[in-house]
DNA sequence: GCTTTACGAGACGATACGTCTCGTCTAGTC
DNA sequence: GACTAGACGAGACGTATCGTCTCGTAAAGC
């Protein structure tokens, strides 16, 4: 399956100065191949390891345990730079991002990564705390800045709940990629973006 | 933690004339107890059949696979008969049910059973089946009998897509209850109800 | 050029799934 | 009221995977 390239996987720059550079990509890379093979569940460090030509340990010095590669790669795979948009009107973000957003779990396995993630993450706190600063938290202002400058240009008022609206954003997205299918994505955009923004198409 | 009654689980009758019922109660409950206690994936079939005092082999014998069993499982924890409301508005019948949807995964480990089989069925497609068949589509008369009786009523109109208001709902339940934790559910409810009938809370 | 550390490879123990086997018990039949 | 087929509790077993540990080697930094 399409995957993104092997650069737009080392998202984040290793910092220790040892590490090899190198085979941090592979691993991304090979754990991508096999998240789109087998999901979540099946792929093992052990087979991402044989792809990417590493030992194991080298996965485990880097990365705690295996939800936190998968964390490092979802982030890889739906790279932030990709989702800051600024189209001018409120409606054109969303828009924009909605597209932006499903073409990546399209062409990526990342939506079987996301799904793994937040079931690990209720049995996991430690987990669940690193996804809630990595993913959510880290990624709020992708939803957050348009929203303020809509209020800014008055497409919303004052007593709009912005962040009830990115939740809600958020929550049509997840749904739609974990449960929906590829169907209708272009009329689940609109109706997403009518909702938000609480008018009606006429 | 509080779970249902035992007898609340019992909601599907076993159909085999020879199939012990107490065992069938008495593993839904330890596996309530146990999923409650370790999540999904901390959930075992070997500690829940000890627990139901009860041999693997009876678990494996009546659900194909540990999924199975806790496909059954939440459809003992929020129960069907619970969810379809009546209240005589469209309005009110929404926030009915999101009263009664939270409850339950306040009260019972459904949220995180919830998340363990949506991330089993992205790379199972025979459980992604069974999840669609038996949580998805069959309860879609929860959501589409409330907006069927507000068309007639005249509350919404006919342009008004009732399937994905019905989509939109969910996904903000589950939004909520698998990541949002359980602060601001009244404001979290009203704010869903009033996007979802594209009203604006004055 | 020396030292330190990561690297690839793979053995290892622990854990859990799902299967198999055993002897026992119970429900339906004659 | 015995008979019999099938479910029952118990647990050994093989397979798979996680994550740790231990090698000898290679490469980065001083």
């Amino acid at each position: 399956m399409a995957m993104a390239t092997a650069g737009t996987l080392a998202e984040t720059e290793p910092k220790a100065p040892r590490r090899s550079q190198a085979a941090h990509r592979a691993i991304l890379a090979a754990a991508a191949e096999v998240a789109a093979e087998r999901g979540y569940f099946g792929a093992t460090i052990e087979e991402i390891a044989a792809r990417a030509g590493t030992g194991k340990q080298t996965i485990y010095r880097w990365w705690r345990a295996k939800p936190y590669l998968f964390l490092e790669l979802y982030g890889a795979l739906v790279p932030m730079a990709a989702l800051r948009v600024d189209t001018g009107s409120l409606r054109g973000d969303f828009e924009a991002l909605l597209e932006r957003l499903l073409g990546f779990y399209r062409e990526t396995p990342a939506a079987a990564v996301l799904a793994g993630l937040i079931a690990e993450a209720q049995s996991d706190p430690a987990l669940a705390a690193a996804f809630d600063a990595r993913i959510v938290k880290a990624r709020r202002p992708v939803l957050s800045e348009p929203l303020a400058r809509g209020l800014a240009r008055g497409e919303i008022e004052e007593s709009f709940d912005r962040d009830f609206a990115a939740d809600l954003f958020t929550a049509g997205v997840w749904h739609k990629l974990l449960l929906g299918g590829a169907r209708d994505e272009a009329r689940f955009a609109a109706l997403l973006v009518d909702s938000l923004l609480q008018e009606r198409r006429p």
